[in-house]
DNA sequence: GTGAAAGCGCTAACAC
DNA sequence: GTGTTAGCGCTTTCAC
């Protein structure tokens, strides 16, 4: 609680010399003695400059908010820890806000980003309540990270490669012999969503299969959508004997629900999805899935939302690959 | 970017009667013209408060920090989503930090916490990277909330009922006619650990059996410590027909390597895991749990740290009870 | 080598 | 009903 005025007069300097030790300013002359016993007391009275008043003067917060739509869901716990990591990395703290609570009007979190409290911006997903903090931003120009899906106009955007996922899973399907092969999706109105249901689509046009409309399903991206939308999936479509499923937690789901009717992985089906968590590989059987750079997704949104100069309106796919890795829910068709 | 005397100066009053409109004051005598065309001004100029100047003069800032070992970890993410959600109900927002990067002295979150940027603090466990803070946290005087372990002498400490945790898993076991009941471990040093190890020795006492010290292992709190514990447990003590464990990542950990050795649930092994997720209920065979209320956990330490007011020095043991929860991982053992 | 002073944007006490 | 003023704690330019 001590200030910058009192440590100066207890050391016999003015605040100025106490304000440039502690920031470190490379231009100032000053004996070692001073400079000793200014420390001395800073250390003594345990200093540490206002961050209002620091912020104030240099209208930088040192902060950096993300919100996202469901704090629990360990796909995005992934995304989050990068994002922490980065920001971390480059001097800025982590606010954490979830996307539910931003809608009122009344949370302190819109009240910061509005009132410059934070120095950037990660959103994840569109939504309306998304769209006020949004414009808040871009009123006050702080730079704006969208996660693979939203307005790229107002905001950077930063995905991965979700096409190629999609086509990825699918050809592995393909390669174990498959052709009746589902898909099951996210969100249909997300951009990431659509895309590894595009990559899909493609793998499979490539193979010279036309997938019928119903061999899409809803399968969301908790445990008990995956459940539900695989259900639905296999009475719409029974003759599927494999499916890609958007996600990895909805993929767990999913391998609970055909467990309970019946079916056993991979010898009467086989099941792959996109995202990779530790939570795949200690499954029995494991999962086979696609890994996505999801860390590194949450590193990159926040090394962006770090730079003042961040550009705007820019659509950013992360060049790491996804990647294949098989373990035991996939294998060929019987019979 | 616009500045209340800007506004005040559109409006033609002064920046006083913009501040008192803006944070309602009722004692704020104003004609219904002039606060309809401040109002007016403010809504064009879309006017937010600065936050800094605002936390420069009130000394709050209306923000709570929250440190954490693991970021991905389920069962902490249940923490952290109650904590968020409190913190917001209670008008702050939340700072996420990890343990890891609060050690280098270097870190913005540290200099916020020296510096009066959060209002109060909530860490997880202990660590030396955690003393700084805390002992900075004490000299602002700023509400200090530990979580689960540690030393309660600078702060209030919120923890769950583990020993209950620990009888009720054990007793649960005991009733399906186990005798031979191991127990892994989350971490020999904590405190929330000590407390469900002690629950299991109690009811195994109680139920007139001494545990050989061989019968408790180290499960950790990941997949893959919880399956390397099992198999280490196992090797020290084949007799063993149940194990309770103490953390549910690790049991799901557990499972995949019991499974591995041909070991099959329940017929011929009983798990049990303190801590529910969703995952427990979609894992096959599901997991028998003892659920913990860690969403409040995380709900009252951010409810303690909002309040300047807190007591310091006390420990809360949240009312709400363990609750077992029977699924398909424990049956009576074999013969 | 070191100090004086202004000003970041806001609020609260007091004045009229 | 509304305006004036001081000051929260810091940084930075310029002066000596």
């Amino acid at each position: 609680m001590a200030t910058n005025s009192e440590i100066a007069k207890a050391a016999g300097v003015s605040p100025a010399v106490v304000s440039r030790i502690v920031n470190r300013d490379e231009t100032l002359r000053v004996s070692e003695e001073t400079r000793a016993r200014v420390l001395k007391v800073i250390e003594e009275r345990d200093y540490a400059p206002n961050a209002a008043a620091r912020s104030l003067k240099s209208a930088r917060a040192g902060v950096v908010a993300l919100v996202v739509h469901d704090l629990t869901n360990p796909v995005y716990a992934e995304i989050i820890a990068g994002a922490q990591k980065a920001a971390a990395r480059h001097g800025k703290a982590l606010l954490l806000g979830e996307a539910a609570d931003l809608g009122d009007g009344q949370s302190q979190m819109e009240d910061l980003i509005g009132g410059g409290g934070v120095d950037g911006l990660i959103l994840q997903g569109a939504g309306t309540e998304m769209d006020r903090a949004l414009a808040r931003a871009a009123r006050r120009a702080m730079p704006t990270v969208l996660l693979q899906s939203g307005d790229a106009k107002t905001a950077t955007l930063v995905r991965m490669d979700d096409e190629e996922a999609g086509r990825i899973a699918t050809r592995h399907l393909l390669e174990l012999g498959h052709r009746d092969i589902g898909f099951l999706d996210v969100s249909g109105g997300l951009a990431f969503s659509q895309g590894r249901a595009s990559g899909w689509r493609e793998a499979m046009t490539a193979a010279g299969i036309e997938p019928a409309t119903d061999w899409i399903g809803h399968g969301g991206n908790s445990f008990a959508d995956g459940a539900k939308g695989i259900a639905r999936l296999l009475e719409a479509a029974p003759q599927l004997t494999a499916v890609v499923v958007g996600n990895v937690v909805a993929a767990v789901g999913a391998t609970a629900a055909l467990h309970d009717r019946g079916c056993r992985l991979p010898e009467d089906f086989s099941v792959i999805a996109i995202h990779d968590t530790d939570l795949a590989a200690y499954l029995r059987p494991a999962l086979s899935v696609v890994r996505m750079p999801l860390r590194l997704l949450g590193e990159e949104a926040a090394r962006l939302a770090c730079h003042e100069d961040a550009t705007t309106g820019e659509v950013i796919t992360l060049a790491q690959p996804p990647e294949l890795i098989v373990r035991a829910s996939t294998a060929p068709p019987k019979g």
